[in-house]
RNA sequence: GCAGGGGUGCCCGAGCUGGCCAAAGGGGACAGGCUUAGGACCUGUUGGCGUAGGCCUACCAGGGUUCGAAUCCCUGCCCCUGCACCA
């Protein structure tokens, strides 16, 4: 592990030569954000993935060269703080518990956590601090917070224009809403009934002496098989008054009805079982259906009111049936003969059902009566397949034929054509519950906000700046096409929180994910705001920067013109915006959204160019969670290990679209490879003997020995292997090579070249190619782990800092092919005479080894290039070719390579006689052995030479 | 339900444009070296069998295409993620 003491070293300097300070210059650029946080808590090692990405990007383009901008801001809007806040303030313990265990705020502190501006800017500010002792490279001088006056203008400017496009409306929408708190409620803050959704019910008006018997309904098609209607004779009922029509329905669930319409109020109380036998008429069919009683119908739900279809509904069907065999019940209310007479009908047309499907699922789920519980899941069964198969029938008038779903949608326009009809919202489970403990109700929030998402040519636009980006990983781009097309209109107004005001609207607030769109193009001008007016903000100031129009009053504002400009041409220099990392939950909002606000507001050349989707992250495999205190936070990692360990850590053990796993003794393994890194540059300084200057050390050394040939060959292909995989941000593989593979293989060299020790020429390579390798790969390090390459950069003779030192190139010539297969054939060899030693049991004196002779290069090339194993076809051509005169040796050899050639890659001849004798040392060494290598078998008692294979060397010990 | 992504050796995970794959890399375990010992480090082993580098069985299950499949196609089973007013 780096030295805490080392680490802060560096990022002091880091920090006072301002080399992370970006302006425009006339180098390439390259933008890349990351989700700015909302500062709630402390940083745990789930941010730490998530900021430590986009910096190892940027260390790694600035080094290759490129003008980076890696900007910092907070996300501070939104109620959450507010209601921390608000737990804070009545001392409720968990939250108490949380923020003084969890996220170690000091006693002193958490008093002043009563204000939510405070805890933002507490946490704002810690998180600056761990960011710097993560050794990112961010440019502080843009850092904002999202309710800073500046930031409010740039977010008002936004909306006016996004309303000016008229993709703003006012409506209603329905929402989850505690009484008793008077408020929404998110997931957060319930108690049960998380992710619970809303669903839209059609409500009917059935109509009785003037007055109206209302139905709730999912299935309005199935208004044409109505037989009768239930009430629940022992729940209490009440007539209400909404719109000068008189409504009954349910005392309980008047509650709920409440807060969705306007004007509606209880006139009086009615007695459910004075209404049992009377008739109502069906608004679709006007066919007259008596009322009867249920038991089973829940007067919390809908209205209380339900009509009977027991053709189509099990629980309808057995209702019925039950009440049919009910005769005390029958004679109470007098109703016996009408209900007898009562007959399911069908009306819709299900393949594979009979006319009666209710009848069907009944028998199938054994269902024995109305509190059966198998009866819900037979009703919800044949809910899904008429919904998706079903098909209106006879009975249905002019809409026979339809598909459910299609005439469902009509009816429910008829419907509200006629004012029969209604629209009242449920939760689709219940309960839901708010920490406070009461009963959440469905409330319509009238004069709320929409971003239409819904708009049609907005969409459009959406899509053609998706398809101009590119998506990391590539599959994700389904989703985002899947999103955008789903989108409906998105609330974007609030009641509490921090954050900006609607400018038309100062009563509403623009909610998180509403603010959070288009502000990457804020960073561009944030660094200048610290010496303007808020007030000086205006429209026409913005659309001079960011859209290029000229206002036409020759001064606007009291900023100074030349300023202006500089940062007009600063925007378009940054903008647009070349990497946008993120969550993969927000796939479905905020990344949408950004997309959305860019083509709404933006010209196409200022689009978004790509997207970086995050996994996310566990805890010894468990989900991370702070509310359960299954998380580390990442300063105590960093005291623990050190920021290069969890650095390299957190970018080696998956990519960044993966979730991660930290555990522990991973990160202990991690932090031994990165010990063993250090140390590495001592065993080079041991070899080398004299002080090394790294800088003198920058090109390739020429080599003649095979073995450092080979070095220099790995080298060069695990740059190139590293570099593109940091171009597509496979943090994991560019460390698989550059820094695991790469580890193999200096181990391996060190481990050939002990058998070097007395060739003078080959040491000196050595020397050479290990310095070069050392000044090679701490650059490849870098982007990972910045502070303990700073600090082997300085103490080998580097000039400046490593951190802008440029990133290593690598050199297609020096990856000999040819090179690399000698050295697999020498370890190969050495590998087979092991386990031939081992097979046979015996301490060998000698080791015979016999290469291939010419023919059968010849041979395995025309196999090669025949490219399959057909056997006829390779003698055909070697014949032919004359390659050998022996036919029958031919023919067995030819069998060989049917086996063996797709095993092999073929690379060309190599000459093996030679390259053995080159590294006959290590093999003897291996072997323990003498070992003899022969080009022509001159002494092979056992006839093994003729099992020479090209790249595989017959072997014979004694 | 809709949409997307998966099931690989003790664990995590690469491979999945078919043949260098008995399958990378890491972790764990075991053995040997080093060490007073432990730790650390290095080397090897980690599906089975084998007195010559080989053979057999293997990448959820079953079937198919192919000279050849972890990789392609079909069927089944199982798992994960998102689905809205919430950062």
């Amino acid at each position: 592990m780096t030295d805490i003491k080392v680490e802060e070293k560096w990022q002091r300097i880091w920090q006072e030569s301002n080399i992370f300070q970006s302006d425009p210059n006339d180098k390439k650029k390259i933008f890349v954000t990351v989700a700015y946080p909302y500062p709630s808590g402390a940083m745990h090692i789930g941010h730490g993935r998530t900021y430590t990405v986009p910096d190892v990007y940027a260390r790694f383009k600035r080094m290759q060269g490129f003008n980076v901008l890696f900007p910092m801001a907070w996300h501070v809007t939104g109620a959450p703080v507010v209601g921390i806040a608000k737990r804070i303030k009545r001392h409720d313990p968990w939250t108490m518990d949380i923020y003084k265990n969890i996220h170690k705020v000091p006693e002193e502190e958490i008093e002043k956590f009563t204000d939510p501006n405070y805890i933002v800017e507490y946490f704002s500010s810690e998180y600056h601090d761990v960011m710097t002792r993560m050794g990112y490279t961010i440019d502080w001088r843009r850092e904002f917070k999202t309710f800073d006056p500046h930031y409010q203008k740039f977010i008002e400017w936004q909306f006016r224009k996004l309303k000016e496009k008229g993709l703003v409306r006012i409506g209603e929408h329905p929402v989850k809403y505690c009484p008793e708190c008077e408020n929404p409620v998110g997931d957060h803050d319930l108690l049960e009934g998380e992710g619970v959704g809303i669903n839209e019910l059609t409500l009917v008006k059935f109509e009785l002496e003037g007055e109206y018997l209302v139905a709730a309904t999912y299935r309005p098609e199935t208004l044409f098989g109505v037989t009768n209607l239930w009430l629940n004779p022992d729940s209490e009922y009440v007539k209400v008054k909404i719109n000068n029509e008189v409504w009954i329905i349910a005392k309980n669930a008047y509650g709920n009805i409440f807060n969705q319409k306007k004007d509606i109020s209880i006139v009086s109380d009615i007695d459910a079982k004075n209404l049992i036998g009377k008739h109502v008429e069906n608004p679709l069919t006007s066919l007259e259906h008596i009322i009867l009683p249920a038991p089973f119908v829940d007067p919390e739900y809908g209205t209380g009111v339900v009509y009977s279809v027991p053709g189509h509904a099990p629980a309808d069907l057995i209702a019925l049936l039950d009440l049919k065999k009910d005769k005390i019940e029958l004679e109470k209310y007098g109703i016996n003969d009408e209900v007898q007479s009562i007959k399911a009908m069908g009306m819709i047309k299900l393949e594979g059902y009979s006319e009666i499907p209710a009848e069907d699922m009944i028998k199938k789920f054994d269902v024995k009566n109305q509190n059966d519980s198998n009866l819900k899941e037979a009703t919800n069964e044949l809910y899904k397949l008429e919904h998706s198969k079903g098909v209106m029938d006879k009975n249905t008038g002019d809409y026979q034929g339809l598909r459910v779903n299609d005439a469902r949608d009509e009816i429910i326009k008829l419907l509200n054509d006629i004012k029969k009809g209604d629209i009242l919202f449920e939760f689709a489970e219940r309960p839901v519950i708010c920490r406070c403990g009461t009963k959440c109700v469905v409330k319509i929030l009238d004069d709320q906000w929409f971003l239409k998402y819904s708009d049609e040519g907005w969409k459009e636009l959406t899509y053609h700046c998706l398809d101009g980006m590119k998506i990391i990983p590539e599959e994700v781009r389904a989703n985002f096409e899947y999103y955008i097309g789903w989108l409906q209109d998105w609330a974007c107004s609030r009641r509490i929180g921090l954050g900006t005001r609607l400018p038309w609207n100062k009563d509403w607030l623009i909610e998180p994910l509403s603010d959070s769109t288009i502000y990457m193009a804020y960073y561009t001008i944030s660094k200048y705001m610290k010496d303007i007016d808020p007030e000086d903000l205006n429209d026409q100031f913005f659309d001079d920067i960011f859209l290029g129009l000229k206002s036409n009053s020759e001064s606007f504002n009291n900023i100074n013109p030349e300023i202006t400009k500089e940062m007009r041409n600063e925007f378009n220099y940054w903008y647009p915006l070349d990497w946008r990392l993120s969550a993969k939950d927000l796939v479905g909002n905020h990344l949408s959204f950004h997309l959305f606000h860019h083509s709404a507001i933006f010209p196409m050349d200022k689009w978004p160019r790509g997207i970086v989707v995050f996994g996310m992250g566990l805890l010894e495999g468990n989900k991370m969670s702070s509310s359960k205190g299954n998380i580390v936070m990442l300063e105590d990692a960093i005291e623990t290990y050190g920021s290069d360990v969890i650095r390299l850590f957190l970018m080696s053990s998956a990519e960044p679209w993966q979730d991660f796993d930290w555990r522990e003794n991973e990160v202990k393994g991690i932090s031994k490879r990165l010990e063993w890194f250090s140390e590495f540059s001592l065993r080079v300084q041991k070899i080398y003997d004299s002080e090394i200057c790294l800088e003198d050390h920058k090109t390739t050394p020429k080599v003649e020995i095979p073995i450092n040939k080979w070095m220099l060959a790995q080298v060069n292909m695990r740059i190139m292997e590293a570099t593109e995989a940091l171009e597509g941000f496979q943090t994991r593989k560019a460390l698989q090579d550059s820094f695991f593979l790469f580890k193999k293989d200096i181990d391996h060299f060190f481990y050939r070249i002990e058998h070097e020790s007395e060739n003078e020429t080959a040491i000196q390579e050595i020397r050479e190619v290990m310095v070069y390798v050392l000044g090679i790969w701490i650059r490849l390090m870098v982007p990972f782990v910045p502070h303990i390459c700073e600090e082997l950069w300085e103490k080998y003779g580097g000039n400046g800092l490593v951190s802008i030192t440029e990133w290593p190139e690598y050199n297609v010539d020096l990856m000999d092919e040819k090179i690399q297969k000698g050295e697999e054939i020498v370890y190969r060899l050495s590998r087979d005479i092991n386990e031939i030693k081992k097979v046979i049991n015996i301490k060998p004196s000698k080791i015979h080894v016999y290469v291939s002779p010419e023919w059968k290069w010849k041979l395995f090339e025309i196999a090669n290039n025949i490219g399959k194993p057909d056997i006829g076809k390779i003698m055909q051509e070697a014949i032919k070719q004359n390659v050998h005169d022996n036919k029958k040796e031919i023919a067995e050899f030819a069998k060989k390579i049917g086996r063996e050639m797709t095993k092999i890659k073929y690379t060309g001849m190599i000459d093996e006689y030679s390259t053995l004798n080159n590294s006959i040392k290590f093999l003897a060494g291996e072997a323990d052995a003498d070992v003899i290598i022969y080009d022509k078998p001159t002494y092979d008692p056992k006839g093994k030479s003729r099992k020479a294979m090209p790249y595989k060397p017959a072997i014979y010990i004694e």
